[in-house]
DNA sequence: TTTGAAATCCAATCGCT
DNA sequence: AGCGATTGGATTTCAAA
């Protein structure tokens, strides 16, 4: 099973990334083909991996979600240890992405609390307590300007 | 109307931000209610912008899209002009988000390409096309560990 | 806000092409 | 891969509490 995507699968993934709640139904009627072709082509790109996940954005502010900061993390020792700590931040909840980035620092760690105090206890509670975690630098987000996960999907 | 929410409320978030594309029948089934009341407050969660979006999460790479950087970019003037800066930022679609930060840089922007020589094409086409832009400063992502939105629900 | 009933519509399967 | 027919179930609306 490969995962060469024709112009079809293309259409799907842009109509879907736009919304994942759009029924099988009217995906149909837009690329106007049968419901059970269309059917078939989502569940191969599900299976294929192509498509990873159907999730709901949610306004971080509306459940006090008010704090967005970027942490650059840097480890202690070599490279075998970073998987190690990689894993161990990918497991704190409020951390939605970690980054193992090129240049001097190991990690980028995009993370998520309500105000700059619950950060600060993640940051003793949580993150002190990864060994090889030799310096951190916290960049505070004042505003979020566009902040959306879409992909340019090619035309062909 | 406000932006109060139950357990309830709490719940569906919960659920649909695991699945997007989960029925209105299960989570009728799952909350143990009937599905026009669930259905209703779907509504009323969408209507008050708690829930933004609903997106497929596509596999970056089977579309073509291996390189995910961050920039940081400096603005040359004062405040006022980082409100246009951003906005001529946001509409670059390979830009996902466009954040403005404390400290010396003005923006943190994460940008997913074919590439690095299609980066160095956005960044000269583009980017560079953009007045008032000092400086910036290109992170590249090696690998990515843990990649998501999903916020931690509080409990009640 | 929630419910239950009713009408319409959809999802999912399967045999055929 | 795609189609069309089938059926069991889902979505959506609405009046009533």
């Amino acid at each position: 099973m490969d995962i060469s995507l024709d112009h079809t699968d293309l259409q799907i993934l842009e109509l879907m990334q736009t919304n994942a709640r759009i029924s099988n139904a009217d995906l149909a009627r837009e690329l106007e083909m049968a419901p059970s072709a269309v059917l078939e082509r989502v569940k191969k790109l599900e299976q294929k991996k192509v498509i990873r996940r159907y999730t709901t954005s949610i306004n971080p502010a509306a459940i006090q979600q008010k704090l967005l900061a970027f942490i650059f993390i840097r480890s202690s020792e070599g490279f075998s240890c970073c998987t190690n700590t990689a894993q161990l931040l990918a497991q704190i909840p409020e951390i939605q992405e970690v980054h193992h980035i090129a240049g001097e620092d190991c990690f980028l760690v995009k993370v998520r609390t309500a105000d700059a105090a619950s950060l600060m206890d993640l940051m003793r509670n949580s993150l002190q307590k990864i060994p090889n975690i030799a310096s951190t630098k916290t960049t505070i987000v004042l505003e979020t300007v566009k902040e959306q996960q879409e992909l340019v999907i090619p035309k062909k």
